[in-house]
DNA sequence: TTGTGTTTTATTGCCTCC
DNA sequence: GGAGGCAATAAAACACAA
């Protein structure tokens, strides 16, 4: 059909319209396989005789939007007046109605094309529609209303495939994310493990210098001085800053202050004195035993040494190498 | 042939819009 | 308040396996 018109008939606004259309539909109706409804059309008006009272049944056609009948009857009888003359026509109508008839395969054709061009449909196109295919406006309108419901229940599966992949394709973005989210905090916890380690490797070796520290602060510093030149005295004076910072972050070693150097006297607080005449002992024993220079500021102001640079990758704070033996035993890591 | 599940046609009641 | 849409539902038509 494709669209053409199929039946000759018009709208069926009366009785005897509506014997054609039936019969014209029945004949529209493409057999299905084992269709045990596709009847000769005289089987439909066979059942006049059955006890089904009509008016108690449902009707199956409405010509409600032909005939003008208002939307809380709409069902197909209430449209009708039926007088006395018309009531044996129309008990066999109403027996043969009493079946549902399914739309022919053209039919359903030209509403499904009908239904892409426009899933709504306007009263004209609707009373259009119904001529085209002999059917009532009413049942085009339930078509669609029906096609409707089917497009919405279809785009419905639709959307929930669409944001079910979306979800599976997230989730395994998430199960990935998680995994290296877990293998980093395994990395970190296996580094911050080698970092205490080698922290307490450290401060190990830093109690050992402690000790030879102070081992170091009681022998004379400046046994070399004068032999060594800038060196030594750059040497000197960091090993003095070492200990100041020593002196500074473990006040246990001296239990004072930092020691500082006033007026060419080593100053520190209760111990001061004791450290100073130490020192100065130790100078002149030291003095005594290797004829050296007089007592050495060992907090010479920083400004009056000419710094270097440490060398790279060095972490004996710009210390020679023989010089960090020397002082910083210890610090060899 | 029959039982059963699915599809299609149609009704009903409620809601929204004008 | 009428017209039309929609969800829920009934029921006939249909498909199919046993």
């Amino acid at each position: 059909m494709a669209g053409g018109r199929v039946f000759t008939n018009g709208p069926a606004n009366n009785i005897s319209n509506m014997n054609m259309l039936f019969h014209n539909q029945q004949q529209q109706q493409i057999p299905r396989a084992n269709n045990t409804s596709q009847q000769p059309l005289d089987s439909l008006f066979l059942s006049s005789s059955s006890s089904v009272p009509f008016f108690g049944s449902r009707s199956m056609v409405s010509f409600e939007d032909v005939q003008g009948g208002k939307r809380c009857n709409r069902s197909f009888f209430t449209g009708f007046d039926l007088d006395e003359n018309g009531a044996d026509e129309m008990d066999e109508y109403f027996h043969q109605s009493e079946k549902k008839r399914r739309l022919s395969v053209d039919q359903v054709q030209f509403l499904e094309k009908s239904f892409e061009v426009e899933n709504k449909l306007e009263p004209d196109r609707k009373i259009k529609i119904a001529k085209d295919l002999g059917l009532q406006p009413r049942q085009v309108a339930i078509w669609f209303q029906n096609r409707r419901a089917r497009w919405k229940t279809k785009q419905l599966e639709k959307d929930y495939e669409t944001l079910n992949d979306s979800y599976k394709s997230l989730k395994t973005d998430y199960d990935n994310i998680l995994k290296e989210k877990e293998r980093l905090q395994a990395e970190v916890a296996s580094l911050s493990e080698k970092v205490v380690a080698k922290e307490k490797l450290q401060e190990g070796k830093f109690k050992q210098g402690e000790s030879e520290t102070k081992e170091l602060l009681q022998k004379p510093l400046m046994n070399s001085v004068s032999d060594e030149g800038e060196g030594s005295k750059l040497s000197i004076v960091e090993t003095c800053n070492k200990i100041e910072d020593i002196s500074s972050a473990r006040s246990d070693i001296l239990d004072c202050d930092s020691p500082r150097y006033t007026d060419g006297v080593l100053e520190t607080c209760d111990s001061s004195y004791v450290f100073e005449h130490e020192y100065q002992s130790d100078l002149s024993s030291q003095d005594e035993e290797d004829n050296l220079l007089p007592p050495y500021n060992i907090f010479t102001k920083l400004e009056d040494v000419n710094y270097s640079d440490p060398p790279h990758g060095s972490s004996s704070f710009g210390f020679q190498e023989e010089d960090h033996h020397t002082l910083w035993p210890w610090s060899n890591y």
